[in-house]
DNA sequence: TCTTTACATACCGACGGTCGGTTTGTTAGA
DNA sequence: TCTAACAAACCGACCGTCGGTATGTAAAGA
């Protein structure tokens, strides 16, 4: 069963760097095979020998790309810093994780847009959450045991601090966007990211601020690289 | 402007009665159009001489559906209640709303099995939310001037609360459904209610079980329903 | 070793059927 | 007579399928 991988495995490649790029510009359900075909300059059996369907391309895009994010939270936590430390890196490196791809990838801002990404972003949520959450139970884990984190059931407790973290990167791609071409302050981003974080000291049960961030820095860039991007009005 | 209301006007409830029975039985996007008029007998003239499009057909029937949520959630919410008494009523019949409709209107369960109401699914939270965290926003404010809520940003901690209660309906649905078949426990049910719940308090600053919930009669209504229903597997 | 047979991989492009939406025509009531 | 309320034929975009082809590659036989 030895396949010649590079020629195969290149052209899939390609597919799916393409389909990241259509994904981020149009929205799932707005890019059409055709289209994905022909800005490839293949034909359509090719694709649908790389792909059971449309919707296989998005799984694999999004596998994909959830293997970039679980990459970088590893060396993140790799180290054994107290569980505080490591969930404020957690939540930092998620953004990060979304700011990463600087231009064409899969970017989380537009995506909230309209219709056109509810699949994809429902898909994303999904997958991306029963990969994430049991990292988040072993954090508060760790920080009930180190005696930090004042909580009975990790397990769902982490599921709802993960909700807390979708909920709160909604609002952010939210007021990101629809402020759109004006200049938003990234104090307003930082107030609402603190808001959140001091829920979810609550919620485990942790000291007051420990989540706190004082720097606005890390929005700044946000900022940027959002209006760097054209935006896609539907 | 005066327009002979009865005919047309019964015509278009029509469309929207069978509009959330099949939404709730096939999802939105499975619903095609054809399928609609066909149920109704009517042509497709008829239902573009109603509704500008499809997803306008689908603002309707949220539209209805959230005049009746809001007239359910101003008659428990009248009185001066206290505002722990008031958050527990307004949690308790956001559930109530959506069993309510016992047989065929939009239920919420099975919305959440998959891409078929992604859509559906997006345009709900999101009307439902700008209507209803206004409201959540006042009990808030009457809890933090009684002094039972210990919170600074009621308005953003309105929203959060919101976003929990989401979370945890996402949660109870998806456990209702993936059981399936198996007679699930209320108890299960009331566990996550309660470990929900319990977060919010916290997030509000608010005294311990002021939200528990002992009695598990509401789930066993939940879990009937469910069973009653079949279970359209994609 | 060379060749032939057999099979696998990668790809082509026309076609079917569905679906949202438009256009044009018709009828009944104010 | 004018318009609301339909009917019916039609359009174009879309996803996915299918028969067929080109390019290997591996084993078998001479």
């Amino acid at each position: 069963m030895l396949k010649s991988r590079t020629r195969s495995d290149s052209r899939k490649e390609e597919f799916l760097d393409l389909a990241e790029e259509l994904f981020a510009d149009l929205g799932y359900e707005n890019t059409s095979v055709d289209r994905l075909i022909s800005g490839l300059g293949v034909s359509k059996g090719a694709f649908y020998h790389h792909f059971r369907s449309k919707s296989a391309l998005l799984d694999a895009a999004l596998e994909r790309w959830l293997l970039r994010a679980e990459a970088h939270l590893k060396e993140v936590l790799a180290g054994k810093a107290p569980a505080t430390e490591k969930l404020r890196n957690f939540m930092l490196s998620l953004n990060a994780v979304k700011s990463e791809n600087h231009e064409s990838s899969l970017q989380v801002g537009k995506f909230l847009l309209q219709d056109a990404n509810a699949i994809l972003l429902g898909r994303m949520r999904c997958a991306a959450r029963s990969r994430l959450v049991p990292r988040l139970t072993t954090i508060i884990e760790q920080g009930a045991l180190e005696g930090e984190f004042q909580l009975e059931n990790p397990q769902l407790v982490a599921r709802i601090v993960w909700d807390i973290c979708e909920a709160m990167d909604d609002v952010l791609g939210r007021t990101l966007i629809e402020t759109g071409g004006k200049r938003i302050e990234p104090g307003a981003l930082l107030n609402i990211y603190n808001t959140y974080t001091l829920a979810i000291e609550r919620v485990i049960g942790a000291p007051e601020k420990s989540l706190y961030l004082a720097d606005d820095t890390i929005f700044q860039s946000w900022i940027e690289a959002t209006s760097r991007n054209k935006l896609v009005g539907l």
